[in-house]
DNA sequence: TTGAAAGCGTTACCAG
DNA sequence: CTGGTAACGCTTTCAA
């Protein structure tokens, strides 16, 4: 792969100018141009990115760390930074972490190793005052999905308690009385928080959730099949669920439908996220819209920002407020 | 951010000493080592990335290039080059190009600016020559989802004519004699082979695929309901539908059931893909598996081998075969 | 308008 | 075992 030097000494120039010609620099007399880019063409030269990065002490690349590009949750996640990435010609550059916290360490440095020009995190694990420390050491360091006061300003986050309000105004409207909830196993901050909104409201009508109709189960399709089997031999009554993520509805729906229940005939059921299949199940499904892509563009935009005039940015933070989708899947009570 | 040289004065050493000690090397007192690992712990010293792609002239990054994220069969993709990539503690580098010629150029190019250790590449659009050449150019670009005969040792593709052939013979294992097709109107490589399979197949066992049973639109669920409309205006009698891809094929039923037309009592339909809503749709779809993400293994997989030993490796190229998965939406003709 | 040279943070070779 | 030093490919003064 050839140099800059290589250009320099074909075109017989010294490198300062291919440097400039290269970097559209002013000063370059128009004949020296031609020649140099000429030879720049026949040699297929190309800069280097990582020489460039040393000597100028910035790069082109965004870091994003999301557990798996599998999950179309995270794939938007990466994708809205893609977004902002490209109007600014950057590039991505992705570590992927388990959900474990000492992955999530190894992906965060891996990251700095790179030294990106800033970095959007997801990080469920990782204890808030490593993060806290993270931040400070790094400034164009944004958290996304996450909420810890001290550095909200570098936070971007979904209101998770509204969420489970909104699905109870939603419920309560269509005259549900008698409502079961599905929530995740891991009793990590989002699936608490929802839970907890979805009860306040519910409560300030007057009903309380009945604890036995709460199930507890893995957060993808078979775990909302196995928490229905459960709520349905339980043998206590309700009309509709609330359930933590689309994948665990569908599971819902499918055990609901397999024993005899239509949907939303006979129950309802809510799902969370907005994720791409629940589009495409059928009944449609109702279901709170999360939307990550806007606050991966967000997140990304916060991120150059604070990298670029560290200083102001006097922003809270941003907070985002999940919307209902009213499909298929909830109605009225018969 | 403190460099080698700060942990150097600090520690006391020199800063060949404190490489040493940071790449693991030989020859390194215990009390030196102690005390540099601890300086750097103190200093939060990390190692520059660039600075070291620079001297060593090799990278811990692999490029990808695809269209978006936001589409689950290229999240896969990328998914599987990242699993490769994490077995080799190497990081994606991610390059997204529109459908276009120019934006995949574009694409390569920053890659190629990055030096990244190697790269793979889905591009439709680049004709073939200039595909040529970049391989020469590059040791570690593999391409997928495209067969180039010249550089097949550097592809790895699917064998869509197979996939043609293999719809068609369980439809006609079903007994269905009068089959449509859904194409996309983008008749790229892809449609084309997958619907010449099907016809040959077809030929092979006497039965001529109806011209006027053939569609072509836009290769979304729209599009196969818009397809779908065509077809039953038509006026022609067809038992099953072999539809260009899941997302079409969910459109097809769709529209077929809003015609009173029961899947697959009433006519079978067969996707391509096996995406992720396939699973997910009512009836779940019967399709071809696209075994995007192992082939996306293979192909980082590749890349890091042609990186290695460029000389050896006499592969022919890797061709993938898609397998039927049989779900509900095809049945025996009544 | 151009060139010379310093230096970005590392590694790796050669001495000691 | 440790230190000195020449690269790596580039940008950016400073002079000319």
């Amino acid at each position: 792969m050839s140099t800059i030097k290589d250009v320099a000494r074909v075109a017989g120039v010294s490198i300062a100018t291919v440097s400039r010609v290269v970097n559209n620099g002013p000063k370059v007399g128009k004949k020296t141009r031609l020649k140099v880019t000429q030879v720049m063409e026949e040699l297929g030269y190309t800069p280097n990115a990582n020489a460039r990065a040393l000597v100028t002490q910035k790069s082109t690349t965004i870091g994003v760390i999301v557990p798996a590009l599998t999950d179309p949750f995270f794939a938007s996640l990466a994708n809205g930074v893609d977004t902002i990435a490209r109007q600014h010609n950057m590039q991505l550059l992705l570590s992927t972490a388990q959900q474990d916290a000492e992955s999530e360490r190894a992906a965060i440095n891996l990251l700095i190793e790179q030294r990106c020009h800033s970095i959007v995190m997801h990080s469920k694990k990782l204890p808030d005052d490593e993060l806290i420390s993270l931040c400070e050491k790094i400034p164009g360091l944004v958290l996304i999905d996450r909420m810890i006061d001290v550095i909200k300003h570098k936070c971007v986050w979904l209101d998770n308690e509204e969420g489970g309000k909104i699905a109870a105004r939603h419920l309560l409207s269509l005259q549900h009385h008698n409502v079961a909830c599905i929530s995740s196993k891991y009793q990590i901050e989002d699936p608490t928080l929802r839970l907890r909104g979805f009860s306040q409201e519910l409560g300030r009508a007057g009903i309380e959730v009945n604890q036995k109709l709460i199930e507890y189960a893995e957060p993808n399709q078979q775990g909302g099949e196995i928490a229905t089997q459960h709520l349905l031999a339980s043998g206590h009554k309700f009309s509709a669920i609330f359930v933590y993520n689309d994948a665990m509805a569908i599971g819902a729906i499918s055990t609901l439908e397999d024993n005899g229940y239509r949907v939303p005939a006979d129950i309802s059921v809510i799902g969370f996220d907005d994720v791409l299949i629940s589009r495409y199940s059928r009944p449609k499904l109702t279901t709170l819209h999360y939307p990550i892509e806007s606050m991966a563009q967000r997140a990304a935009q916060l991120s150059l920002d604070l990298k670029s005039n560290a200083s102001e940015s006097k922003v809270e933070g941003y907070k985002y407020l999940p919307r209902l989708v009213k499909r298929e899947s909830t109605n009225v009570k018969y």
